[in-house]
DNA sequence: CGGCCTATGTTCGATTCCGAACGCTCGAAT
DNA sequence: ATTCGAGCGTTCGGAATCGAACATAGGCCG
């Protein structure tokens, strides 16, 4: 509400969309679209950071990897953000590798002119912090909901954060995929998607995912979902609030 | 090593201690000792934060609290960082508790001073985004953590993050606290810290605990440890690598 | 149409962890 | 010394989840 205020309904970036004219203006020539194909790596473990993406749709998740190979997703990134935060920070190293799980398109800015940017531009430095901050409230809950939530709920939580980020309602999605996501085995997606699916909350079928019931959804899922949304409109407007409309 | 270089013995936060001699006279004054006695509540949750606290010795739990009113904890901080996070991010609200978990003393500066000192001083803001995002790591890890990882292997990870963060190697701390920071119950926590001790790790009694094969420990620990620590010591310095000297 | 790959359904036993008790014991206070 | 409470040890049944299979079925391709 206060910091986002869409000036141009061809940005399509929630961050873009909230800089001031002028702001986004200086930052256009640098920007250049590039595509997200599905299951890309946009950078690994311990890669140095070169470009910053600013999502215009499709979805990447920030993947960690552990001892023992298997890799857990502690994040999320879509249109309402950017993928390269440790740029943010002045940092140019990730311990994540980042993943385009949902195929989409992306503005892209070297990591150089990036920096040159936050420099310059108190707007751009005080918003990218905020986004940073919202970021890492959903990774905190991330933190708590792991270590204490049942499965079916943490699965509903991740629709709903799945489906703020596309535009439609049937997005491409299997239970494997969703398991590698959650950390947790497949079979125990499929039981899950089960259970939200007899409620009717879902439906799915080979390879497609769709909501059917948002508001039920909603209620099956834990409070993490609310509180990180909340999060994210408090502290970059209500217009930020991950899309859901 | 870069970043981190102990200008005065005589300040024992490595943040402070990492500030140019310049930054660091011009912050003092505004820096005013303060106790953190034992189970404090420093901020509650959607908390005004009104200060920073730069810890000197102690340590402190941000805490989330969950739907059915369980708090867990998602991150700590002592005398290698600040307490306060969200000041550092333009933000004065907190989603999270924090907690003095093991008593100290702490440099307090007031939130409108800090803000200016963040302004004027690229060193202290470059400082502080290096230490925002060591945390960030950290978090992050916990998330993965929490979902993957065995009770012993996260209370290992536990005291030895406890134990950097203390000058003895001997604390107060017992097992029902721990539960309540992992998120588990009191026996599980009874049950790993007795295969701990009769491994020779570790040794408790009645709320104390104490370290004895430190490197054993590390051993018994997830990666997650070292991964937060390898971390810290890169955007900080080694000198700042959670003193487990 | 038939083959084949992928996605989902289902089962098995084993393990971890839960929630809730109950008992023991150390150590501090009276 | 006795009392008493906090901290730890231990147990119970049950729930959730694991790891590893195997079975079924949709859809693509030849």
């Amino acid at each position: 509400m206060a910091l986002i205020d869409q000036h141009n309904a061809a940005v399509r970036n929630g961050l873009l969309a909230a800089l001031p004219l002028a702001d986004l203006a200086r930052l256009r020539p640098k920007l250049h679209l590039v595509e997200l194909p599905f299951n890309q790596t946009l950078y690994s473990m311990d890669d140095t950071l070169d470009t910053v993406l600013f999502p215009e749709s499709g979805m990447v998740s920030l993947l960690a990897t552990l001892d023992d190979g298997e890799q857990i997703e502690v994040g999320i990134a879509g249109r309402e953000g950017l993928v390269g935060l440790p740029l943010v920070f002045g940092d140019d190293r990730s311990l994540v590798e980042a993943r385009v799980q949902m195929e989409g398109t992306a503005l892209r800015i070297g990591a150089a002119a990036f920096r040159d940017e936050m420099e310059q531009s108190d707007a751009l430095r005080t918003l990218l912090l905020r986004y940073a901050l919202a970021f890492h409230a959903q990774i905190t809950l991330s933190a708590a909901c792991n270590a204490r939530h049942a499965i079916e709920q943490r699965l509903a939580r991740w629709l709903l954060i799945a489906h703020d980020r596309i535009e439609a309602n049937d997005f491409p999605m299997t239970h494997e995929f969703i398991s590698m996501m959650l950390g947790v085995r497949r079979p125990g997606v499929t039981i899950a998607a089960g259970i939200l699916q007899k409620a009717g909350l879902i439906h799915y079928a080979r390879g497609r995912m769709a909501v059917t019931d948002r508001p039920g959804l909603e209620a099956a899922s834990c409070e993490c979902y609310h509180t990180a949304r909340r999060e994210f409109a408090r502290l970059l407007g209500a217009g930020a609030a991950q899309h859901s409309d």
